[in-house]
DNA sequence: CGATAGAGTTCTGTTTTAGAACTGTCAATC
DNA sequence: GATTGACAGTTCTAAAACAGAACTCTATCG
């Protein structure tokens, strides 16, 4: 399967893998979210390739998740920022920082604490239900079709082609 | 930069991204949370080579995510379900799709809905704040060193080297 | 006996990625 | 006024990862 081909399935998984679901992009967006904004920040603190990072700054440009704007004319440079759909993203960023807070830390703790300026004490994200505001936990929730799903090709038993979510 | 070297940074996003930080584990993280636990009903659903699928179910075995659980002798036969710490992935996940939800779908709507049994309806997740409660904004959100950060190399200036999360 | 199912492994060829060097423009320095 | 350095890339080659298909092995089914 092309990557191409993920933005296409009747999943938001999938469409949303195939924007960010490589290891640089996460990287590339873990910087933005620490205010590093420039083509040689992201690569001196990344160690990514520049061909690399060249390439996923371009797609992340063509996907809507940065904006490219330029700070200075003559030579032409241009600074990458997150746009609305960019910062979006922060939930995604923030959790997969929490596992990794939780089941990935070695025995000197946390690299990296986070702070919530609204109440001013270190935090962790909690993800609850939008409707009735209890935790949200992975049996507690059942999925069904929605509007966007493909139609389901109903073969004989229980043997429905794709499983999009 | 190695697969390998990214698990030792000491940063919780770097490593997270070291276990699912590739398009083919999301898509299979996907499956398992509803509920496919065998080698060809990941095949068959997600057309990813054979190799590959063998090769990522082992990365995930390895890492704890993922229990791989003989369900018949001879011949033996495994199948794979997700741990606790695999369980943990939910938040990361549900932002995932979530955030396709809101900025991939085409006209037709959201390929899925989600229902919350413990309250009866379709829900969003919602990301708050272990302390105080409220939704959490990347503006809000302050970042300090925490025990396990590496040393800052306190150059002059405000040129730290590395920026962990 | 031959066919099918399940869970992989092996093979070959194409894509991606790593790592390093190169380009081009301007500003400041020797 | 030549040289160095910052910045934002592009180009090159070799190494690694991936796609697609075929093959293996055990066991049951008709």
């Amino acid at each position: 399967m092309k990557w191409d081909a993920l933005e296409e399935e009747p999943c938001s998984l999938a469409r949303t893998v195939a924007v960010i679901g490589d290891r640089w992009s996460l990287m590339i967006l873990r910087e933005c979210f620490l205010r590093k904004r420039r083509f040689d920040a992201f690569q001196a603190s990344l160690g990514i390739t520049r061909h690399l990072l060249a390439d996923r700054l371009k797609k992340l440009v063509r996907f809507g998740v940065l904006r490219r704007i330029p700070y200075m004319e003559a030579p032409k440079r241009y600074e990458y920022i997150l746009t609305q759909k960019g910062l979006d993203l922060y939930p995604i960023i923030m959790s997969i920082v929490h596992w990794g807070n939780i089941h990935m830390v070695d025995s000197r703790g946390r690299p990296m604490l986070h702070e919530h300026k609204t109440c001013g004490k270190h935090f962790d994200p909690l993800m609850i239900c939008s409707e009735c505001g209890e935790p949200v936990l992975a049996k507690e929730v059942q999925v069904h079709p929605g509007p966007g799903a493909r139609e389901a090709v109903a073969s004989k038993g229980r043997k429905t082609k794709a499983s999009p979510a």
